[in-house]
This record gives structure tokens, C-alpha cells and sequence, in this order.
DNA sequence: AGACTGACTGGGA
DNA sequence: GTCCCAGCCAGTC
């Protein structure tokens, strides 16, 4: 039942329990589009103001906030996972791979 | 209507 | 280990 990929995007950002976050490429394949990471980034930008979806959530591969520009502020992105409990230097998520949620093999 | 770009990733050289 | 290329979907020019 997907009307849109999109919606599909929004549901597994949702999963994202708070203090995890994700990469594009893996909702990506979770979707079953292995490069279509980049349709990942822009559903998030079509989110905009979407507080619903937890975009701030949802990273690149290297854990770089690469999403920050599309939030309200460039540092509300990191704030808001501060706030969850991670640590950003320098725009980048500190033991990103500790805090990687995989919907693959956690949302079984 | 055709082509390019974009919050990306993986594989090959 | 680092750099370059190809692929994905939707929106915009």
C-alpha cells in the first residue's frame, strides 16, 4: 500500500526511536531503493516544517548533519539531538555507528 | 517535452 | 587509501 515512496520515508523516520539516528541510504534500502538514498534527502526537504517526521534524525553515511540547512535554524538540527542525548562536533554525530538505528535488523 | 539538479551511497580505478 | 562514475525518484527550468 504505498501511495508514495515518500510516505514510506516519513513511516521508518518516524520508527526512529529518540536518541537513534539513521542514514539515508539505509531507509533507502529499507524501502528497497538501495541508491535511491538521495529521494530519502528530498522527501526530507519536502518535509520542511514537518515536526512530525523527526528529520533531525536522519543523517548521511559519514554522520554529518547534511539536512541541517533545511531546519528552520542551521543549528536547530543539532539541538534537538543534543537534546536526545547525542554529541554533535562540528556538525557531525560523535559514535554515530553506536547510535546507528537499523530498521533492518531492530525493526524486525 | 527534454534535461539537470539534489539533505546520498557503493563500487571501481 | 583516495578520487571518479553511475544510479535512484521527484521537482524545477
Amino acid at each position: 500500500m504505498k501511495e508514495n515512496k515518500f510516505e514510506d520515508i516519513y513511516e521508518v523516520v518516524k520508527l526512529i526511536p529518540s536518541g537513534r539516528a539513521c542514514s539515508y541510504g539505509i531507509i533507502a534500502e529499507f524501502l528497497g531503493s538501495k541508491r535511491g538514498a538521495r529521494l530519502v534527502g528530498w522527501a526530507m526537504n519536502a518535509l520542511q516544517n514537518r515536526i512530525d517526521v523527526p528529520a533531525h534524525r536522519v543523517v548521511n553515511r559519514n554522520g554529518f548533519l547534511s539536512g541541517k540547512a533545511a531546519f528552520e535554524t542551521p543549528t536547530s538540527m543539532q539541538e534537538r539531538l543534543e537534546e536526545e542525548g547525542l554529541i554533535i562536533i562540528e556538525d557531525q554525530i560523535q559514535d554515530f555507528e553506536k547510535i546507528l538505528w537499523n530498521p533492518n535488523k531492530e525493526l524486525i
